[in-house]
DNA sequence: ATGACGTAAGTCGTCCTACAACTTTGCCTA
DNA sequence: TAGGCAAAGTTGTAGGACGACTTACGTCAT
């Protein structure tokens, strides 16, 4: 069973320049066996209760699929059980399940072949750590392994400017909260991140909050959860962004520059995050 | 009917610099009338039969809608037909209906309602340029209304590095086309393509082709079709990668490093395409 | 006239059953 | 041994049905 391994070792970390903590996936491609997956007999009816309640069922059996895959319960290139036997597992429909296996699809993490089945795609496990995602940053980092942390540089509130109040749809001069933080990856600085929010419905215990932990965090305790993010990338040479005994000397940032929505498709926050070039590794699946 | 507008108008292009040609599509929200589409009584049935003959039913009745939503068929914010229509509209069932428009919410271009409809996401006109598509450079130039161009600096074959080949998948001094060019829009140098492919699987006429016109398309005339491709992303500064009277004075690239993959899984192409900062618009759309 | 409430119509979510299209395997035959 | 054929397994599509949710509208009481 030990054969095969086709397009393995593709993006292996090993032509990285030794430049502090790179941060990314270390990739195992494993094994292809055509089984599947241990007994557990209709235990994965269950399961789909306790974390995930929220979104249709579709999109729960597709969470816990996810989760299973990149546990590493299946194999890359390893073939899923049949819909039919998921669907019996999950106790709900094959359409059900269709419809899970296409969100999966969409996102590159399965390759469905007709008359075939659903295989793991061979670079499932670098996948979650991917741009289209959505997630925040210190989040990435812990679950590609290392030790997240942040520092932060300023935080007040002050009015919005226009270009801000265009695209977090604001009144002309609302007040938002402006924050300026340095993160790091096992004590390593790998971006700067400067987060721009409305205050207009927090109190000020959150706007404090607001700088300690994770920003989503405080959000998710008010009821909005981040559903969409419109970003753009850019290159960006500057002496002005970093600070601290850590700034890069080069100077050389990848920006992405996003809008964040909250499920009705209203605007919450505003933030650009530059990622210091080669600390932090983008990786981007592209499909047909 | 003419209230709504949610989040209209986030992104506009305002905040353009005048510099030149900003490879980017116009935004134009529309009204957000509850009404939808034009009479075309069943003529959609066999539209599907000219251009898109590949993939399930599916996913030729999702690239339709698909290529109706982006040429403005229907405004963004507004809803589409019920599933029955739709699904009567084309001659098929709600279920493929269904599974189509699970593709295009994946991809964040419509926003499906339990109860109330599918709705054309406010940035449904931008997402085309999103990097998560697979299309090639001028492809995406094209349909974002300019004209592309390339100029071919340099096509040989030699023998392929060994970072290439662990890319590709080669053996050690396996011959490759070594292909740099430069993309135009509009008669604008807007990025520099260095392309590298295997010529194990060519012959001469072929190579030939590869030089002028898209790359693939010739692939396709050889039955290879892109499915996948893992792209890095960096930012570069440097003054070695551009050439002709167009060069960029500040060096400043956004780099797409990726390896194309076909529908088996193997990789044909490996290409570094190095964006002029500013002059081409990346956005990329995150989802939950 | 105005506001709250309930009803009905419209739409998406899930289920069931059935069959077609495709792939893989393995057996059978020449 | 090589080729081809058949069968089993899997995904793709179809049609019908009902539940869950949203929206709009009409009714009724204030």
């Amino acid at each position: 069973m030990s054969t095969r391994t086709p397009t393995s070792g593709v993006f292996d970390t090993k032509t990285r320049p030794a430049t502090g903590p790179r941060v990314r996936n270390r990739v195992e491609v494993g094994d292809d066996a055509p089984v599947s997956i241990p007994d557990r007999s209709t235990a994965n009816r269950s399961a789909l209760n306790a974390p995930s309640k929220s979104g249709s069922l579709g999109r729960q059996v597709a969470r816990h699929l996810r989760s299973r895959i990149m546990q590493g319960e299946v194999s890359p290139g390893a073939r899923l059980p049949s819909e039919t036997e998921i669907a019996v597992d999950y106790g709900v429909s094959r359409v059900t399940v269709r419809t899970a296996i296409t969100l999966l699809e969409s996102q590159g993490l399965v390759d469905v072949r007709h008359g075939s089945g659903t295989f793991v795609s061979d670079f499932g496990t670098e996948i979650k750590t991917g741009i289209q995602e959505l997630r925040s940053i210190t989040e990435t980092i812990r679950e590609m392994g290392f030790t997240p942390s942040m520092e932060r540089h300023k935080g007040e509130t002050r009015a919005a400017s226009e270009h801000e109040s265009k695209r977090l749809d604001l009144m002309p001069g609302e007040q938002v909260l402006d924050l300026q933080r340095a993160v790091y990856a096992d004590g390593e600085v790998v971006a700067y991140s400067f987060d721009v929010i409305p205050t207009k419905t927090l109190d000020a215990q959150m706007l404090e909050r607001m700088g300690q932990g994770s920003v989503f965090e405080v959000f998710e305790t008010i009821g909005i959860t981040p559903a969409r993010a419109m970003a753009e990338l850019h290159a960006v040479s500057s002496q002005e962004i970093a600070w601290g005994p850590q700034k890069p000397e080069q100077g050389l940032f990848l920006l992405l520059d996003q809008v964040h929505f909250d499920k009705d498709g209203k605007p919450f926050m505003y933030s650009k995050s530059y990622f210091v070039e080669g600390r932090f590794q983008f990786v981007i699946l592209r499909t047909r």
